[in-house]
DNA sequence: GTGAAAGCGCTAACAT
DNA sequence: ATGTTAGCGCTTTCAC
């Protein structure tokens, strides 16, 4: 039982020495003789011993625990994110604590105080209803993946703009006359409607942009999407979605509606997602790399956690706005 | 900082009372003035005090934190999973340490140690690679959920047999001859497997089954899954795929091989996530009920973990073994 | 080389 | 109604 489990006294007594010395060869430090640490060794071996972490994190203050929050893990990309978030965390010794926002302002606050309650080194950020505030206030090594929270707060991305150019780029290539933006809001900060609005214009076509909410119920979502695609049918003859699972909404309504694709209707998505890739292995899409953006997440929380501890100030980091390079892959929806 | 977060001893010094009175406020016990809560209270929000859920869990042996292993919250089955989890966790003061173990035992040994050491008070495990024989050993709390572990450790899955009855009885009504199945393992504890062998045996036909591995990598995947097709076709005019990705590369060869689905070719799936859902709305495929199953494993362990606290003995329970029924969600894939 | 003792931030007796 | 004090399990000076 965890209520009966072996304390660092009880290693200390059947090896007959002191906690101190128990403690040493726990994280080899100083003198020990040879004999003592075997002695030690056996001890917790006997015992089955295994230090308690809270004890430990108490007096030195590192938890080695980082918080991630995401709108949810149910999601293909955000699943992949706290995957990639966690290894790369694992490889440093740390530990995850996971938070699923589901899209709510008040859960991420709550979120976000049991956090700090619990004394994690550092989050991870992949959610953020706009309201949450708190976030600025907050005193603690901050990274956001994706999704700019504010300018002081390192951001880590895929290069959308470049994405979003590369979509439309592609329809176009492929013979696409007139193809339309599906993406979730419609506004200045989303780099992926301004990759897709630059090259329109360059090719002087007029964009045609649908926006759905990306909290939209999910049973409002296809008939949204469906009526949409209805109305401009016979012009529009390309989707590009910001990401996957929209663009399988597009993929699906082609098919009920007996357009074929790719030779009447084209459709690239947003993500490249393992999930959506082995649900939908057709699809073009611009793929992000999920990984890198973790690593590189990871690296940046590390550093400022490492600096905090070192009691360096945390300098205005030139590095805190990171873009990575995404990919097209192709698919036969193009 | 949190190097420099208030503590108990602030708040007190700041309203001029004992760190006793402080704490006391703070979980409202005893007897308290009027006036003196509010001194408390005020000084509280002053200092933006926020207890140390540490010192709380060292000296109470409660951490109120429960680990979840996973194979990898990147697969919709486990996303959701996690999400129910940490929903149902929430409700009752938890929070959540995740693992992916991505199918390798080391490092689901790995985890389960990190666990332990940071005393989570329960462990809810879905992965479970063979080998790990560590749980049988554990002394904590636990729970499986889908994939049976060892007799003894309550376990919750959705009814499997009925589910596998479900798909089958379905693609015959609607017309097939010959069902195949697509499964990550033939074998007796197989039991989406042992519904599908129940029907075609009643039926009289001819059971035809193919395996690919849960952790074939996934370049393999698809040439595996289409060269059988590929070779058993003719004869066999629909599968039911023991999960739902299994089912789209189904769906996506069928695709390639110009085989019209559902009048040539049917297919069913089983999941039913969210996010394949999504991905492919049109996929015929057995609902598991993740929310219900999270539920029930966190009641059951939660159940444990207070019988554990009030030092009952942890009785051979009843409900050691859950399972919750399935729906078919009709598309048009069969 | 090893031990004794202080203390991390908190709660729970035991006093008053 | 409130304060004092002894730990929770560990690490870390400072002695010996």
């Amino acid at each position: 039982m965890s209520g009966s489990e072996p304390r660092l006294a009880d290693v200390a007594a059947r090896a007959g020495v002191s906690v101190a010395t128990v403690s040493r060869v726990l994280n080899n430090r100083g003198y020990l003789s040879r004999d003592t640490r075997d002695r030690v060794a056996r001890a917790i071996a006997d015992l089955g011993y295994r230090p308690n972490l809270l004890a430990r994190a108490l007096l030195g203050r590192r938890t080695q625990t980082v918080g991630l929050i995401v709108p949810s893990v149910a999601l293909p990309f955000f699943g992949e994110v706290a995957v990639g978030v966690e290894n790369a965390l694992a490889e440093h010794g740390y530990r995850l604590l996971l938070c699923n926002s589901l899209g709510r302002a008040d859960r991420e606050r709550d979120h976000l105080n049991l956090l700090l309650a619990n004394r994690v080194e550092g989050i991870i950020s992949g959610a953020h209803n706009d309201p949450v505030t708190e976030y600025q206030s907050v005193e603690m090594p901050l990274v956001t993946i994706d999704r700019e929270l504010a300018p002081h707060i390192p951001n880590v991305r895929s290069a959308n703009v470049s994405g979003g150019r590369l979509a439309t780029e592609h329809l176009l290539q492929r013979g696409a006359q007139q193809p339309a933006l599906l993406t979730s809001r419609s506004r200045p900060q989303n780099l992926r409607e301004q990759g897709y609005r630059e090259v329109l214009t360059e090719a002087g076509i007029v964009p045609e942009i649908m926006a759905v909410d990306f909290h939209t119920p999910e049973n409002e979502r296809f008939p949204r999407i469906t009526t949409w695609l209805d109305a401009v049918q016979g012009r529009v003859d390309a989707v590009f979605a910001t990401d996957d699972l929209m663009a399988a909404t597009v993929l699906e309504w082609a098919h009920r509606a007996g357009r074929r694709v790719p030779e009447d209707f084209k459709v690239v998505g947003f993500d490249g997602t393992l999930a959506v890739r082995r649900a939908l292995p057709g699809l073009t899409t611009i793929q992000q790399p999920i990984d890198a953006i973790c690593r590189q997440a990871v690296d940046l929380l590390l550093r400022q956690i490492e600096g905090r501890v070192t009691g360096q100030a945390l300098d205005q980091n030139p590095l805190a706005l990171v873009e990575l390079p995404v990919t097209l892959v192709p698919g036969w929806t193009t």
